[in-house]
RNA sequence: GCCGGAGUAGCUCAGUGGUAGAGCGAGCGAUUCGUAAUCGCUAGGCCAGGGGUUCGAUCCCCCUCUCCGGCUCCA
């Protein structure tokens, strides 16, 4: 029975049954026979030389799809557990996958890993790709499977499960050889390991079986894998990029921030040119809280204990909570780790009607939460940070027009930050197995969360049952320069606190009723927000974040007079200004302010002094304009400088 | 919290079982210069903290703290 195979252009051709991919693929052409990884069917990854049986969509896989790179890093991955059993008798191998960018493989052994056994491995793998040792491909059944990897108890583990995840459906498995070595695996796999044209181990950690804290703890060694050296060299050159942006680095360089010892892991102090920044931030933020119908309020940094166990944070978050102190006639206070409890306090601070809502409470609330020690990770994860944080209170028929009116301003927010449209993904996290609240308010509030990213047309995936047990929610993330993804603003619903607090509000019809509420919050995290955005402009900030937004240099001692006049007018026109005055050549002055990423740079020297003129350098920019006038640059900087509308 | 790595001047890093060095930065002096580093001098270190081994420890061992890479967690 011949088989039709559709290829990608449309065109349909016939094969005889039991053709393999790589003959057909030769039948299209040589140099895509010679490229070719694998081929797809129906969407199914098949090794090249698996026989094709049936008709359908058919597609030869290479290093230049997204695909084919994940089977060139779990072929890779093959390769470093082969490396890692041969050079380390009595290791033994759990799970080795592809992931972004590269791969890794779990291993049990008696010593960890250090750097030079990274090295000697690597060299053990580049042995194994120059032998070129072709995968191949045998199916089992779970007995015969049990028996070959007999005494590698992670692998009969995964056997035993039959996780369909890992092991193809049905009671045979598939494994894969190469010469001795033989893991079991889906595939598919690169023809030979010598295919693998560039590769390098990356670093080693702790990882657990399974994920789970309770089980065996495992040295993971992390690599990564390119269809050429080109590509190998290019991503090493993005991680170079990444750390150059890296805020840890460029907070204390900058002169924004740091992380005194004294103080503690996780918490910061803002310098002078940080709190300049942070204080425009928290300004940007509290004009468009305005803007969007919030109103402000302040609650304290110390609540009573109670709260906490009326909310129900003592039992389900006391873990990330700082201890309680005992003050006045041992009554327990607590510091808080959220603002919801404050901020429903204000609520009910009287009865209130529907006349009263939707209301929209804001506060740029401080809360401390007891992140585990291995977790702190500069401003991005804190112990202390600032939320700029909602909770908006509304009947259901609100619901809807509130959520979306929530997430217009979250997109508003992130657009003034340079965080465009298209670079804004959302994900959307519904009920959880096991969750409160009615069942009808969970799903009125996720319809109205697809619907809101609908209208909207944020792009999103749905997360089923990543929600919060008291209601669904919306994060919001962006894609910063480097194409890295984060984790921002989030929209979630809450079921739980109005019920436990006894939320009520009074209908137009006289009843009582519990309102919707909706915690919301822009940046997230002012200090993670803050964290993201030093990485996403590489500290260059725009000029109306800037801290400093121009620099004055005086070519020699006897410009500076003029040179304050320069600073002045534009301190009168609004613009943060400095003027260098150390005794250095121009050259190095110009150096600081541009390693310092201040935006603009004039030089003035005699001709400036005697025509009114400035030279503009702009940051980012090798040239340097001559001889313009104040007036110009005052009104061209301003313009600059113009806060987002 | 767990696994691994690392802590030497403000920063980046050399260094040795016999009580420490460079560059940058800082201060001072000279230089007065037109767009990415002018020259010189000076100051600055409980070598993360504590304990041990040793005649002697920054160096070797143990503990603690902090940081880094992961894991886990992420109401």
């Amino acid at each position: 029975m011949p088989i039709e195979l559709r290829y990608p252009d449309g065109t349909i051709v016939t094969h005889p049954d039991g053709i393999t991919g790589i003959e057909v693929a030769r039948d299209i052409g040589p140099r895509l026979a010679e490229a070719a990884v694998a081929v797809r069917l129906d969407g199914h990854l098949l090794d090249l030389g698996r026989t094709l049986d049936r008709d359908g969509d058919f597609a030869v896989v290479t290093l230049d799809d997204p695909e084919g790179l994940d089977i060139l890093r779990h072929s890779s991955a093959h390769v470093l557990a082969q490396a890692v059993l041969t050079e380390y008798p009595g290791a033994t191998f759990a799970i080795g996958p592809a992931i972004e960018d590269g791969f890794y493989y779990d291993f049990a052994v008696e010593v960890p890993f250090t750097p030079e056994d990274l090295e000697r491995i690597e060299a053990r793998m580049r042995a194994i790709v120059t032998e070129d040792q072709p995968f191949e491909r045998v199916t089992m059944s779970r007995a015969e499977a049990l028996g070959v990897f007999a005494g590698h108890r992670f692998k009969t583990e995964i056997i035993e499960a039959v996780d369909p995840g890992e092991v193809a459906p049905g009671e045979e498995v598939s494994v894969y050889r190469n010469n001795d070595f033989i893991d079991l695996c889906r595939g598919p796999h690169l023809p030979s390991t010598g295919r693998i044209p560039a590769f390098r181990l990356t670093r080693t950690s702790g990882a657990y079986w399974r994920g789970d804290e309770g089980r065996d703890q495992l040295q993971r060694i992390y690599g990564t894998a390119w269809a050429s050296e080109g590509d190998l060299a290019g991503y090493l050159h993005r991680i170079e990029e990444a750390e150059r942006r890296d805020h840890r680095r460029l907070g204390p360089e900058l002169d924004l921030f740091s992380f005194p010892g004294e103080l503690g892991p996780g918490l910061a102090v803002w310098h002078a040119k940080g709190g300049q920044l942070r204080k425009l931030i928290e300004d940007h933020s509290r004009r468009l809280h305005e803007r969007f119908g919030f109103e402000f309020v302040f609650t304290p940094h110390l609540m009573k204990a109670d709260l906490w166990r009326i909310s129900g944070h003592l039992d389900y978050y006391a873990e990330y909570m700082y201890p309680g102190m005992e003050l006045d006639n041992d009554q327990e206070y607590r510091v808080k780790p959220m603002n919801c409890p404050g901020h429903i306090l204000v609520y009910q601070s009287r009865g209130r009607s529907y006349r009263d809502l939707p209301m929209r409470l804001s506060e740029l609330g401080t809360v401390y939460r007891n992140e585990k020690s291995g977790v702190v990770h500069g401003l991005l994860r804190a112990r202390g940070f600032t939320q700029d944080d909602s909770h908006t209170f509304c009947t259901e028929d609100q619901l809807g027009a509130e959520i979306r009116h929530q997430i217009e301003f979250t997109l508003k927010w992130h657009r003034d930050f340079g965080f465009d449209e298209r670079l804004v993904e959302a994900e959307l996290s519904t009920q959880p197995e096991k969750s409160v609240g009615d069942q009808a308010r969970w799903e009125i509030s996720e319809k109205l969360l697809a619907r809101a990213l609908d209208e909207l047309e944020v792009p999103y995936r749905i997360a089923p049952g990543e929600g919060a047990f008291y209601g669904p929610k919306i994060d919001i993330h962006v894609r910063d320069a480097i194409g890295r993804r984060w984790q921002m603003g989030t929209v979630q619903l809450d079921f739980n606190n109005p019920e436990r607090f006894g939320l009520e509000y009074t209908t137009s019809a006289n009843t009582a009723e519990t309102p919707y509420m909706i915690h919301c919050a822009k940046a997230g995290s002012l200090e993670r927000f803050m964290g993201v955005l030093v990485e996403h402009y590489a500290g260059a900030f725009p000029m109306w974040l800037a801290p400093v937004q121009v620099t004055v240099i005086g070519v020699a001692d006897r410009h500076h007079d003029y040179a304050v006049t320069v600073a002045g007018r534009l301190g009168t026109a609004g613009l943060r200004v400095e003027i260098d005055e150390s005794g250095e050549t121009v050259g190095d002055k110009v150096r600081r302010a541009i390693t310092q990423k201040h935006p603009v740079l004039l030089v003035v020297g005699d001709d400036d002094v005697a025509n009114g003129t400035v030279g503009l350098r702009l940051y980012g920019e090798e040239r340097d304009t001559r001889g313009v006038a104040l007036d110009d640059v005052v009104a061209s900087l301003t313009e600059m400088a113009r806060i987002p509308e």
